[in-house]
DNA sequence: CCCGACCTTAACGCAACCTTAAACCGCACC
DNA sequence: GGTGCGGTTTAAGGTTGCGTTAAGGTCGGG
């Protein structure tokens, strides 16, 4: 579930760097060359983020913005050639979520975007607040979210990104059933599994670093997909 | 328990967009119009920080400041539409914790209420003001806020202020897992990374000082970020 | 007894990561 | 205003952990 970028210029050079840019990051980008565009756009198309160059024909970015802010709620970076700051007072006053100036590094402007849609949807195990790390007790494993790591009866055993995830998944659920589709979707945070084989080797390997005392913790469910005993 | 955060500006929108971002960041947000509002939701309702607008009708951003800490004690955040530094040297001498110059963008407030308020109640709440000198012991790591510097079984090992910011996030929470992203923000206390190489750069100098018989300090984990090893 | 589903292992390759060194930059000192 | 210094940034090449792939084995239901 890629996000979906508006990108709305009247140059069309700018918006193809920035496509460029953002596509290599694996947002889908799509273009406005006008403000009319942008605000059809946004209300048609489902809008992840929207960057706006203020001095646009037509509609100009701070109308299409104060549009933004009376009918949804999403993110919106401002592209400003004038870096004069009275522009940048009603830009943000307007409710702009930030702010670039021209001329600008493409890097830059990514980094914003990527830093504002990860605060925007709080999203990716939502650091921050230090008291998310609530371990997950199941039987004799816990799993400890903010140091990544689990432990069997105090025991620490290392787990890899893909493992932690799969494990956190199981031990917030754990009894219930999850198919390989569900345990790929979890672990690898991607939505299309080309292969199930990935899964099964990792489910190998994190029964081979579970096995102890030959205690089942994964069970296997023909034609189903995988459980995690409760007890 | 979330932490509750005052917001007081005369402008409406500006509340309103910080608000909007504080609520999503999980705190608690409460609202004064003018300088005696301010003043009275201070001493009335449990505050754990508040912003400060400086000119503000009636009693302004000062003096509520002044009042502040005569009879309270709470990190204070000022706002300010001028960004002289006289401004910015009158508020941190009335005891302001931290500035901001409207205008601002969102998440630079967001970032620096969050500093302030893990700097503030960092360990084991509120301590005494300017008492940030508590030394934070990791194994057989020590590390001194006050003189910036980090000890090893007694011996001395000089830190920039990069590394020594780096090694206090990592310190005051051992053993918890940090994106690079997070560590960039504490340690160069800004909120975009452009590249993530700077981090690494820096993660490798800090290994090289605190390499000591082959002892792993810092740990990577691939995908997610860095640990401090608790013991 | 057969077949499809699942398991296991080992080799592979690539992206993430490490390290080093040189360039750059701000700052203090002359 | 040079000049030297410490620290940060950039760049480039090397390394490796881990997910992928593939291939052969095992299990279990019909």
């Amino acid at each position: 579930m890629a996000y979906r970028i508006l990108v709305a210029d009247d140059e069309a050079e700018i918006r193809e760097v920035l496509r460029l840019y953002l596509e290599k990051e694996g947002y889908e980008v799509v273009e406005a060359a006008d403000g009319t565009e942008a605000v059809r756009m946004i209300r048609e198309e489902k809008i992840d983020l929207a960057l706006l160059d203020i001095m646009m024909p037509g509609m100009d970015g701070y109308r299409v913005l104060r549009n933004v802010r009376e009918e949804n709620n999403l993110p919106v970076i401002m592209l400003s050639a004038k870096s004069s700051d009275s522009d940048k007072i009603l830009g943000l006053d307007l409710g702009a979520d930030d702010y670039i100036t021209k001329p600008f590094v493409p890097l830059e402007a990514v980094a914003r975007v990527k830093s504002n849609l990860r605060r925007f949807y709080a999203l990716g195990a939502g650091e921050s607040r230090s008291g998310q790390g609530a371990a997950l007790q199941v039987g004799n494993l816990r799993l400890e979210p903010d140091s990544c790591l689990l432990y069997r009866n105090g025991e620490r055993i290392e787990l890899t990104s893909v493992e932690f995830r799969i494990m956190k998944l199981f031990m917030e659920n754990p009894g219930r059933v999850f198919t390989k589709q569900q345990i790929f979707e979890a672990g690898w945070e991607e939505a299309y599994m080309v292969s199930d084989n990935n899964v099964m080797v990792c489910i190998s390997k994190l029964r081979a670093k579970l096995e102890h005392e030959g205690k089942e913790y994964i069970r296997t469910i023909r034609g189903l997909g995988y459980r995690m005993e409760k007890e």
